[in-house]
DNA sequence: TGTACATCAGTGAACGCGCGTTCACTGATGTAC
DNA sequence: TGTACATCAGTGAACGCGCGTTCACTGATGTAC
């Protein structure tokens, strides 16, 4: 309905701010096809742009997705920080926080979620992105330390490391496959937030931790006896 | 070094059983390349026939992979089945015997793995597929039953269709995450097989089952101190 | 048992298509003086 | 402030390539009689 299509109406020769458009183009594309269904001619074509102009900021393609993968661990760094909140307000309910947050980018982000985990990149031979992603899994891993600091005296407990993985195992496990409404994830009688809660809390009740909503006291351990979290899930 | 390349030295204007070689050959090719990097005219040319030919056995090539997705779920099935054991010698080292099944099948056949759960194709338009699917599930979930009837009185557990699917979901994210040697998955401190049975048992643990290779009875709960499982994982 | 014929399962040539990539080019922008 | 020039960031034409798909075909196989 506007007259001038953008504010900025004839692009001109040159776009400004193509590496950044194309990044975007890209984005949308994974979104709607999947990390596999999106070529670098597609990148340019939803860019408005030629062919050949990708060629001016990204090697090729893999280049491009690797620059999105980049950025997605940046973004998946900061919104675990962010649910961490360095363990306000006591470290289990950030715990399962950072869990719930999780799950949250992966659906709220399926193109960045499916670019860093699912495109086939080799992120390890790549360092840049590889420290984006340690950074990302940093966050994880910091909050598994506090917690097994704080494991009850007498329980067993892997090493910290190994409750992260788990974790972001389970969390990876939900995601991917009933996390994003993409096509062909299976459908579920509960949500994938819903799951992902229960399976965290049972695990960490496994560790010796309170599992009820409202903790009684940081100390007390597994014995409660009500409902639940999962007692909204059907039987 | 035969003289006769195989036994059937010309193979002749017709193939004798090119579906199932063609199925081979996507097989192999998936195993090597991903789901996404293989062609239909790849898997003709690797059968040794001219491109054409496939199309007398398979639609198109979503088809071929919906084929190999079906023999897959098949065979997971089995695998899991006989796993399970119908929870010999007793429910929860089944259960624990199951996960490793789980792990063990990604690892031997990263094709049908990837085929099943990361080629993207929907499995729940298929209801052959689905229906392949769902009795592999139907072996977790009917184990996740029978842990469930066993649960400690007084210990607060979802329903079994949810156990099973946290299980399914840490055993696909170590899986996916940690499990094939193909390409670019993250290296670790500790063995896929170690890091999914370490999560197993806590998880167990946390459903109020004894967690010790050796259970000294089944009610005793939680209060064990010896290395544990992961006193193999490095600090 | 032999023959004629239908059916089956391949061939190979051909097509259109879109992708990746290169290239000489040119319009736009920034800057030295 | 104005001008000349270098550099930058695009264009568009061109190419080779492999894929998917169709088609008339033909060699091989099975079967009716």
């Amino acid at each position: 309905m506007s007259w001038h299509k953008d504010r900025r109406p004839e692009r001109g020769y040159h776009h400004g701010n193509l590496k950044e458009a194309l990044l975007q183009a890209a984005l949308g594309l994974i979104a709607e096809k999947g990390p596999a269904g999106f070529t670098f001619a597609d990148a340019a074509r939803s860019a408005g742009v030629s062919a050949a102009a990708p060629y001016r900021h990204f090697r090729d393609r893999d280049d491009l997705l690797a620059s999105i993968a980049q950025r997605g661990f940046e973004q998946f760094e900061a919104t675990l920080t962010a649910a961490w909140d360095d363990g306000r307000p006591d470290t289990v309910s950030a715990f399962e926080r950072v869990g719930k947050a999780y799950l949250a980018f992966a659906r709220n982000e399926p193109a960045f979620y499916s670019a860093m985990f699912e495109s086939g990149i080799p992120v390890d031979l790549n360092p840049t992105l590889m420290a984006a992603s340690e950074r990302a899994f940093g966050i994880i891993r910091a909050a598994a330390e506090r917690l097994a600091a704080l494991t009850p005296p007498g329980v067993t407990r892997p090493p910290a490391l190994m409750m992260a993985l788990h974790i972001w195992s389970l969390a990876h496990g939900v995601a991917s496959l009933f996390g994003r409404g993409d096509a062909a994830r299976r459908k579920l009688p509960m949500s994938p937030e819903d799951l992902l809660e229960a399976g965290v809390l049972i695990y960490l009740r496994g560790l010796g931790f309170p599992t009820e909503r409202k903790a009684p006291a940081p100390e007390t351990v597994a014995e409660e006896r009500p409902a639940g979290p999962w007692g909204k899930a059907p039987k």
